[in-house]
DNA sequence: TATTAGCACTCGCCCACTCTGAGTGCTAAA
DNA sequence: TTTAGCACTCAGAGTGGGCGAGTGCTAATA
């Protein structure tokens, strides 16, 4: 099953046409586009060893061929050459978003938008729950002597304001007071952590504020989203594609693109464990039926060392994968150091 | 061109048939689905009445009829029977999301989902820039000496979040004189209001702070996103309309739900100037060539008296409007509340 | 031995054609 | 005013032939 090094570089010129027209490729325009120097009768046979290896196909038998995933998996990881970095005005579109005014699901939506364009496909791009997010900052404002606002800030780059109702009027320096005691008590907690013994111990201590603390709490606990959140750009690229024509297809890609969970899954079992490194994901070798016509690329990226959730890409198999790479893995990058920045406390 | 009542009889259920089967209703099926007690030949005599008066038409010579938009326009705001309440199992789903927890695009984003699936299709809500939003207060949180984070809760139910690098490090107490000093001054300002005199007038009067101030302001005022905010839910029952059977269609509606400030457009045009009414948009009536063959149907929501954005659902022509009209309505109702309740400050 | 020209063969696609059935409009009778 | 009957229309499904792209095989060639 070792390819010649000619048998290589038909391999690669038929799909890299392929990828462009979305036609199967015959002996004879190969012949004509490419310059091997040979005749189509001798590329055909060449390609009748490739079908013999499982790397092309034939949609029937008087069409030329097209690439089977295993054709693609070799294409992506010997064939295919990564393409260096997009040209700047490409990159233009990364300065014109001012990611720092924006909370972190713009951020992440953004994202999406940009790596969609870069990369000329479907994005998608994926949050993880913020369950084990843990507690960096909590602060109770004062809206009014009857109500307050509490922020708390977590180590995923979350902030959430939450409304409470006091059950007895405060002052201001109450407020502070109680501010100081909750962060004492909760920094570098995890949000769902906060066990009703947690909560019994503290409401002991500060028995004389034990109404108001259990409000507040119960507010600061309340679960986050408990779903991933996933962020999809530019979907109706896929309903440009010539193999999703029947409306089943589009249909059925449609649909899965609004069920967020399943979504996620994908992108998290797709992600390689290296941040910021794409992995590619073609065809069949997806978990999931729906999506044994395509292909997704996917990079992690991360805050501060941990993995944080992944940027990806999806397309039909006959993806532009140099692009696809590229894109994702700049945009993680990109992603990484934005969140780095804006929610990587020094003391995490 | 007044009906007479047996006249309308037909029409509606002839609407009312299609709306459920998409096929054209010939008199033959009309006749036996409902009871009228006359029979074919009669009935296709007010047929061609109705097709006459512009109400009805035929897709061909030998097919049925289908409804114009001037015939679903009658319908509309004559024939059709008003759904009273949803059913309990239904409005439960309104119970399941706690919307008390979350910020601002997370509720519409919910609202958008429970919406589509009461009217059973697309929905669409859209939030409006927040640039006319009034601050209603700011503090600024130390998050290390060198850093503050800068909390802005407005009147429109935008809390903003935003890390500010001091130019000089700060203790805790600075900080809250510059809270005091920043709320003295923008309380019920609006935030794309800020000029360059009043931050200059500020500086000038905390002069000690000037380039802390102007760090801290030009935060403050850094624009929220510039367009709307749209948020659609359940795109992919578009593409299961029969009506939208051409991929052509599908595309260039899918393409459209991602053109937010194109929605955003069209559901603020669509829009009653009555809060928490519906508004039923036909067709060609919708000033959007892609959406000819689509009817949308809007309710404002508001926060204290002032409207706010819109709760919208969208489909073909032959849409479930008494079933649409009481989703949007009834969502539209829930989110005054919720945000009244949520963001209503007292003092607004 | 590797390559190439030639040729018969396959098969999807397109087009024209027919047939069928649903639904109509018109007319004449009830 | 309503209805039965009938001729007419037309979309859609099904059929069959021609076209063309592309193949595999064989025999000739370098």
């Amino acid at each position: 099953m070792l390819l010649s090094s000619r048998q290589q570089a038909i391999l690669k010129a038929l799909i890299e046409d392929y990828i462009l027209t979305a036609e199967p490729v015959g002996s004879r325009v190969l012949a004509k586009k490419f310059d091997f120097g040979l005749s189509p009768a001798t590329l055909r046979n060449e390609m009748a060893d490739l079908e013999d290896e499982g790397l092309l196909r034939q949609p029937h038998t008087s069409a030329g061929r097209i690439p089977s995933d295993a054709g693609y998996r070799i294409f992506v990881d010997v064939l295919m050459e990564r393409v260096g970095d997009f040209p700047k005005e490409d990159l233009g579109i990364l300065e014109r978003f001012t990611f720092d005014e924006n909370d972190l699901y713009e951020i992440l939506q953004h994202t999406a938008k940009i790596t969609a364009v870069l990369a000329q496909c479907t994005a998608i791009v994926r949050a993880p729950q913020q369950q084990s997010a843990r507690l960096k900052f909590v602060q109770v404002l004062p809206l009014s002597a009857q109500e307050a606002l509490v922020v708390v800030v977590t180590d995923r780059g979350g902030t959430l304001n939450r409304r409470v109702v006091l059950p007895t009027p405060m002052g201001e320096g109450e407020m502070a007071t109680l501010t100081n005691f909750l962060n004492f008590h909760l920094r570098n907690q995890p949000l769902n952590g906060l066990t009703a013994q947690l909560v019994g111990a503290m409401c002991e201590e500060l028995s004389e504020y034990a109404s108001v603390l259990e409000a507040l709490l119960a507010k600061i606990m309340a679960p986050a989203p408990t779903q991933d959140r996933v962020f999809v750009a530019n979907a109706s690229f896929l309903a440009e594609q010539p193999e999703f024509g029947e409306l089943n297809k589009i249909r059925s890609l449609l649909s899965l693109l609004e069920r967020e969970s399943a979504l996620a899954n994908v992108m998290s079992q797709a992600g390689s464990t290296e941040t910021e490194i794409a992995r590619v994901l073609i065809g069949r070798e997806i978990p999931l039926a729906d999506l044994h016509e395509c292909s997704v690329v996917t990079a992690p990226y991360s805050i501060g060392h941990q993995v944080f959730g992944e940027v990806g890409v999806m397309g039909p198999t006959r993806l532009g994968y140099p692009r696809a790479i590229a894109a994702v893995e700049t945009m993680a990058q990109h992603l990484t150091r934005t969140l780095s920045r804006l929610f990587g406390y020094p003391g995490a």
